[in-house]
DNA sequence: ATTATTGTATTAAGCGCTTAATACAATAAT
DNA sequence: ATTATTGTATTAAGCGCTTAATACAATAAT
């Protein structure tokens, strides 16, 4: 919800990634109605024409329908949606444990590490 | 060792991380030392101010020393590098958790999925 | 009917990143 | 002594991203 912006990649695809993580954790549940780019710009701080960006990359991918007058809104498909966040939980950890091995850390290492740090965070 | 750079974030951050991890891991070991910058710049297939910079931000974190006319090397510091590994893999996991927890899932989940595919990766 | 709101498009400017082409000083190698 | 190699610096060009300022068509709201 708070809009998490660096200046280490492209703004755009930091917002495409935030909007999917809300939708995903059912801020936006399926069939819901999304602000009008211009408040989300605004409520991102962004230009509309970066948040159009965003959206119309999440459109692209299926997860966000256009009406042309009357809004945007997620995609009724509840099972593609969680298709598509079991897919990006599978990357995370596919990326996650690719660079651990690339770190020389073997995969029991990795595993205590994790439960460790899983803890601390209650 | 393969150079994977990809377009979504500046090269010089990326060749940054990968030389770490080839310095953690051991690929290159504290105090030896490193190819010419332009031979780093021609085995990534990129602009030797590109490599150039990258290198720039490595000495600044310390973990490599440039001596003017006759290259550089990896600090001889093995704790550092050691200190600045453990924080990297610290941080990886923090920010994927954090990652997986805006997504909604749930602690005994994730590392459900993670033991699942850890050993996928045998 | 009129007004407000929707997504969309365009143009211009500024910025950082990357590349290419050079050049230089210091010094290691010969 | 001469040559090759080192890191370093500079300049110009092109590119994508972002912003700002506008404008338009379609239609929901009044």
């Amino acid at each position: 919800m708070p809009w998490d912006l660096k200046s280490d990649r492209p703004i755009y695809t930091q917002l495409v990634e935030q909007i999917k993580l809300m939708v995903f954790s059912g801020t936006y549940p399926p069939g819901s109605k999304l602000p009008s780019v211009r408040d989300m710009a605004q409520e991102a701080a962004v230009n509309p024409n970066t948040m159009q960006r965003a959206l119309a990359k999440l459109e692209e991918d299926g997860l966000i329908i256009t009406h042309r007058t009357s809004g945007r809104s997620i995609t009724e498909d509840a099972s593609m949606i969680e298709l598509a966040k079991t897919k990006l939980a599978r990357d995370q950890i596919f990326e996650f444990l690719e660079k651990m091995r690339l770190m020389g850390f073997d995969q029991k290492e990795i595993l205590t590490i994790i439960t460790t740090m899983a803890k601390e965070l209650k």
